[in-house]
DNA sequence: GTCAAATGTTTGTCCAGGACGAACTGGCCA
DNA sequence: TGGCCAGTTCGTCCTGGACAAACATTTGAC
């Protein structure tokens, strides 16, 4: 059960730059040889380096953890843990590890009921994206139980926001992710934040180029832009494109981005606003109502 | 208005080795270069670029069209094409094309009603799908809307899929995607079919590795794997991919392949039914239920 | 004429190892 | 505490050669 560097790309998220250049400098991964000189990762390294990309996206570098051992490693996302989640996050997360889906079902519409969608996507299920992450990390679930869970959240998202309808003098707001950004949940979250309040939203699904984008946001004459970077995206190339996009775009056209990713971003963006927390978004756009109210 | 390397392989799905070996080969792309002897792209060339590997996703081969002129380019879609589609079809490829977004749901909400699920995704989407192909190609559409029309058929399909229930001796059906097929609007049309028969699905959205996937069928004990393939898969892979599952899975576990990926495999694969044609996928549930139905 | 095997061509991906700039780190000074 | 300046780290880019798998074409047998 061995990988070649094209699906260890796949696989991590590493580029074969990355991984010859790890190989050089630090000794690891060390892949064996095929009969013609090319590279063959064993699924052990692989996995390490899956581990190794999860911490980095959290803000570890590569020189100090490269050559850890495993153990080690999973000491550091022990420490990296904030607190023990809610109980109930734990229930749904339990459902989902032991692939009760009638039953996760249920519990996550009820929760939508009782919450509201607001909260639900605040307290619930963003909370409950950070516990599935951490179950992944710590070997508890596998991928395919991560995307099961995420195809759940999105039907019920998808489903509450087919009932709401734009109100008032309501924002135009455009939705998507840049190119190499797959994850779409974030979106949809922010969709749902953003609808309950009457904007009127314009979801282009994930990694759209940048001058689509542009193009999108004359063609649909948006008020605001907004763009989801996932904990796994670089923010090098998240600030970079922000810029260029915001060069492209008329000045009167706001840009909010969110995501872990852009948590990382240190140094600020002209004329991007860096979304650091979920709720957040509620407070933007019902200032931009009252900005607006009069007109 | 230019793009580095990176910027490109991100926008046209061309890895960079490929670009670089391309310019080397055929004389094109041939991007300048900035202070630091790095490749800039117009984005004259991005655009042809884009074409070609469309192109290339239809069984065109870049030997012959690199060096062709965008005009031929165009002159080889327009020989691809098939027959007129009908004007139902045309008065929603319209909607789209300018940007007529609340009109566009109106009218699919409408279709829907009217047709009933199974004929709203066998004789709307399916073509629609195809004529949104056709005028991308012609250069009539772009990217951005591509995808926003991708977003309302699956909020279409999605939102009518939430009021549906397994009944009776429902057969279990997982759906998903091979890694590098990240197109999953094939699933959930192949899903609302299965679920107006009564089927128990479990959506497991795009890009599970193999090993998954026969996870997920032994944790869900499933009766039927359907799985999706769009043109631009390899058929090699997909037969490759679908012949290593095969041996993986219990034989008492049907998989179904489908997608337009698959009308091009020649030689049948052991164990697994390659499905043409979409409205094939309602014979085959029903027989699947007839022979079942005394257990 | 049809099918299969052999041969030639095309094409994507891999490799090595050097280079460089942007971002980060840590020490210094106000 | 905050700002500035070296030193270090790190990802990405470069060139140009190589090769195997996929594809196309010819040859040969029935």
């Amino acid at each position: 059960m061995t990988l070649n560097i094209s699906a260890v790309e796949r696989d991590t998220g590493l580029s074969k730059d990355t991984l010859r250049v790890w190989e050089r400098r630090y000794g690891f991964p060390e892949p064996a040889r095929d009969a013609n000189g090319e590279r063959i990762y064993p699924a052990s390294q692989v996995h390490k380096l899956q581990l190794i990309k999860r911490l980095m996206d959290r803000g570890h570098r590569p020189g100090k953890i490269v050559s850890l051992s495993a153990d080690e490693l999973a000491g550091l996302s022990d420490a990296a843990r904030t607190r023990a989640p809610r109980e109930e996050i734990e229930i749904l997360a339990r459902l989902i590890a032991t692939h009760q889906l009638p039953e996760l079902r249920r519990q996550l519409a009820q929760a939508l009921m009782k919450q509201g969608l607001q909260r639900f996507v605040i307290d619930t299920v963003a909370p409950l994206n950070h516990a599935v992450g951490e179950a992944w990390m710590r070997g508890d679930i596998g991928v395919f139980e991560e995307h099961l869970y995420t195809e759940q959240i999105q039907s019920a998202l998808r489903n509450a926001l087919a009932a709401l309808q734009p109100q008032g003098r309501a924002p135009r707001v455009l939705l998507t992710t840049f190119p190499h950004e797959p994850h779409g949940l974030g979106l949809l979250m922010v969709e749902a934040l953003l609808a309950v309040e009457g904007a009127a939203c314009v979801p282009l699904g994930t990694e759209m180029p940048l001058a689509e984008i542009a193009r999108a946001v004359r063609a649909h004459r948006v008020d605001i832009l907004a763009l989801s970077f996932s904990a796994a995206f670089n923010e090098r190339q998240a600030a970079a494109g922000l810029a260029e996009l915001r060069a492209m775009l008329p000045g009167a056209v706001l840009i909010w981005a969110g995501g872990e990713c852009v948590a990382r971003i240190r140094k600020p963006v002209e004329g991007v606003e860096l979304v650091g927390e979920l709720a957040t978004v509620v407070e933007m756009i019902k200032a931009w109502r009252t900005l607006h109210a009069g007109l």
